[in-house]
DNA sequence: AGCACGCCGACT
DNA sequence: GTCGGCGTGCTC
């Protein structure tokens, strides 16, 4: 089959990994090809395999001559796909991620393979979506009368597909006949939804944006560095992403376009496609299985100029990749939270490298580590200041809680937020009420002063857990426990108690506090039921809520045209986290939600209420000042040995047994302090944050490194030593997680 | 991870 | 005598 121009390949090995994801089996094992295979199979493709007793599935990563040492090789018995479903580049990916993130390259290759594409037994059904219109010249054909109501159907309608014709009554066979008689043309159908509108008119780029747009180019003409756009919401990013993949599509070229999650993506590609003419796809998990199979084939094929996807469309088979886009690139949904629990910035970088890609981050709200990237070149850096559309920015109105208590306030509702709650009811506009309600992480704080309890040594809050004795505060990180104190070891106030208030709660009050008002609430508990997060979405945009009161959802979503209004309940709460991310997804969030709130035609109003207005991350938001933030946080990062500064990388253990749990993950502490370098730290191990789940506990462990692919070796040898040295409980889980995206 | 082999105790 | 528990060892 390959038209390579040498004689037929007459390779007589191959190298395979086996898709079974044990350690014990991550390696190549090698094959002989028999000769009925040679010449068809080729590196890339999926291949039946006998192993041990059984017959399993593998991946060629080699074909090669070179004769097997000390075991006889077996035959692959067959193969499992009719072309390679991986690239060269995308199997390089695969051994980068399996490195990199310790997973088997069976668990790598297994992520980048969209969901039923591992045909186990089934041979793939190919399916088809093509668009029929009529032919140039089908006057000349012979007509008939089913083709005469073909020709008028197709006359009012322009275009339509295989579906929508059989629907009027043509069958597939009429189609063929007619099309190879000359009647009807056929069109790979290229876009999904909503192509009907002409694509506009390119907007004329600003002052600012032009300027961006040059230096992106020269960028990529010369040291081709990862680009961070930042720029504020409205600045007109997307218009420059516009531009990017005209740019990559007029070389020949094909682009990724990743953002948070699916249902932005729908947005993305309506705004894309109504400007670009260009044949895209979008890679959503509400596919099935044959659909994205003849995607994944198309977009191989080099048929798709664009596509648009979640996280894991970073693995889309384009031949020519030309340009990665990583919009809203600071979310945290970008981090895989299973194994391999790779970051898709991190793989795009890696495959913009491999694959000689450009790759473009956008954010408003930059990570710490990614602004400082930029900052210390590693990066290159483009700033968007000007708000492209003439809205202004909301204002931003800080409401310190421990006054409201001095003055008797005692409600979670501060006066004035009270009194903008009243008139938002009264104008007939909208407001959400953000309230992040992570119910197992009360922390401890002093009414008075603000401060919580923090853990001396790794400055994060200390969390409060209940126990026989009344309960203790607790470090995550390095196991410290100490009993809650009477007194605020700060102000030596006595107001001092563990906070915890959720969602359900400050809806609850506020429809006390305003019995006509429609109040709905929106959380992981309410969006539990199928299909209610769309509904609220429904029942607010249609005007038929008031007031909308729920966690991170309500930061992000769909835009309201009447929500003037948009609160923080607690500040604190986010920022008492005990995670060291905990300042800057304050500073995001509050930028985020406060940036919800207002229309063209009148400026939002935004309300955060905190007990420590003075904290960093808060004063930065309320200012909308960037920098500000990102100094104070980058100095606590460095003070704190945070990345950007050190790497992390997190190994939790856990198991039925908490006395061998414990065991185990002091013995894994021994194995791994000699296999890091003397500058490494490592903390713990001591209890997870969730300390048992479904009867399991759970212990962890952090080390903090200069060099992630050096400490990520160690945490994987050390893995290794664990197995062979120790005895394990038979229900043991080591899981690691390298960068990992906070450690909760 | 599976799956077999193998060496022990509780039944027909 | 055999059925079946789960420790341990191997997979091109």
């Amino acid at each position: 089959m390959r038209s390579n121009g040498i004689i037929a390949n007459m390779d007589t090995y191959a190298d395979i990994i086996i898709n079974r994801k044990s350690p014990a089996v991550n390696r190549v094992f090698t094959y002989a090809v028999p000769p009925h295979l040679q010449g068809e199979l080729q590196r890339g493709m999926l291949v039946l395999v006998p192993f041990n007793r059984e017959k399993l599935e593998g991946v060629v990563v080699r074909l090669h001559e070179d004769p097997p040492q000390g075991f006889t090789a077996r035959e692959v018995l067959d193969l499992l796909c009719d072309r390679p479903l991986f690239s060269d580049e995308l199997l390089q990916l695969a051994s980068w991620i399996s490195e990199y993130y310790v997973c088997t390259r069976a668990a790598a290759l297994q992520a980048m393979l969209p969901a039923g594409m591992t045909l186990s037994g089934r041979p793939p059904r190919i399916y088809y979506r093509d668009l029929f219109r009529l032919a140039e010249g089908w006057q000349q054909v012979r007509m008939s009368a089913r083709r005469q109501e073909l020709v008028t159907l197709l006359q009012s309608a322009g275009a339509l597909d295989a579906q929508q014709l059989a629907a009027a009554g043509f069958s597939r066979a009429f189609l063929r006949t007619a099309t190879q008689a000359g009647l009807l043309t056929v069109e790979r159908q290229r876009v999904l939804e909503g192509a009907e509108q002409p694509p506009a008119e390119p907007a004329a780029l600003s002052a600012e944006q032009q300027a961006v747009f040059d230096a992106i180019l020269c960028e990529q003409a010369g040291r081709n560095r990862p680009f961070l756009l930042h720029g504020v919401t409205g600045s007109g990013k997307t218009e420059l992403y516009l531009r990017l993949i005209a740019h990559a599509a007029q070389e020949g070229r094909q682009s990724i376009v990743l953002v948070p999650e699916i249902a932005l993506s729908t947005q993305m590609v309506d705004m894309l496609m109504r400007r670009l003419d260009l044949p895209m796809a979008v890679l959503h998990s509400g596919l099935k299985p044959a659909e994205r199979r003849h995607i994944w084939q198309e977009i191989a094929e080099g048929r798709v100029t664009c596509v648009v996807g979640a996280r894991s469309a970073i693995f889309a088979p384009l031949p020519a990749l030309g340009q990665i886009i990583i919009d809203e690139a600071h979310e945290n949904s970008y981090k895989q939270d299973s194994t391999p629990r790779f970051s898709a910035l991190t793989v795009a970088e890696q495959r913009a490298r491999f694959s000689g890609a450009s790759l473009l981050l956008g954010s408003a709200t930059p990570s710490v580590e990614q602004y400082f990237a930029a900052e210390t070149g590693r990066y290159a850096l483009g700033e968007l200041t000007g708000h492209y559309f003439p809205a202004p920015p909301p204002r931003v109105e800080i409401v310190d809680m421990r006054a409201e208590l001095r003055e008797g306030n005692k409600t979670i509702f501060s006066r004035y937020l009270q009194q903008a709650l009243a008139d938002v009811l009264a104008q007939g506009e909208q407001a959400v009420l953000f309230m992040n309600r992570r119910g197992y992480y009360q922390h401890y704080a002093c009414r008075d002063c603000g401060e919580s309890i923090r853990c001396p040594h790794c400055a994060v809050a200390m969390s409060f857990h209940q126990d026989a004795h009344g309960g203790r505060l607790k470090c995550h990180y390095c196991g410290r426990s100490i009993a809650p104190p009477s007194r605020c070891p700060n102000c030596g106030s006595t107001h001092i108690r563990r906070f915890g208030v959720g969602t359900q709660r400050v809806a609850d009050e506020l429809q006390r506090l305003f019995p006509t008002a429609r109040v709905a609430r929106l959380d992981s508990d309410v969006t539990g039921e199928r299909g209610s997060h769309e509904r609220i979405y429904r029942a607010m945009r249609a005007g038929e809520v008031d007031f909308l009161v729920g966690t991170q959802m309500v930061a992000k979503g769909l835009d309201f045209p009447r929500l003037t209004l948009a609160a923080v309940m607690a500040a604190d709460t986010l920022l008492n986290l005990p995670d060291w991310r905990a300042g800057e997804r304050t500073f995001q969030l509050i930028t985020q939600l406060s940036g919800r709130a207002g229309r063209r035609e009148k400026q939002g109003l935004a309300i955060i209420q905190t007990y420590t207005p003075e904290a960093g991350p808060v004063m930065a938001a309320a200012a909308g000042d960037y920098h500000a933030f990102y100094r104070a946080e980058l100095q606590e990062r460095d003070l704190h040995g945070y990345p950007p500064f050190l790497q992390l990388i997190r190994v939790l253990f856990s198991s039925r047994d908490a006395q061998a749990l414990a065991a185990v993950a002091r013995a894994y502490a021994h194995y791994l302090r000699p296999l890091v370098s003397g500058n490494d730290e490592i903390c713990g191990p001591a209890e997870a944050p969730l300390a048992k789940i479904k009867d399991r506990y759970r212990r962890q462990l952090i080390l903090k490194c200069r060099d992630a692919a050096a400490g990520a070796a160690a945490v994987e040898q050390a893995a290794q030593l664990l197995r062979s040295g120790e005895r394990l409980p038979a229900d043991l889980q080591l899981a690691i997680d390298v960068d990992p995206f906070s450690v909760m």
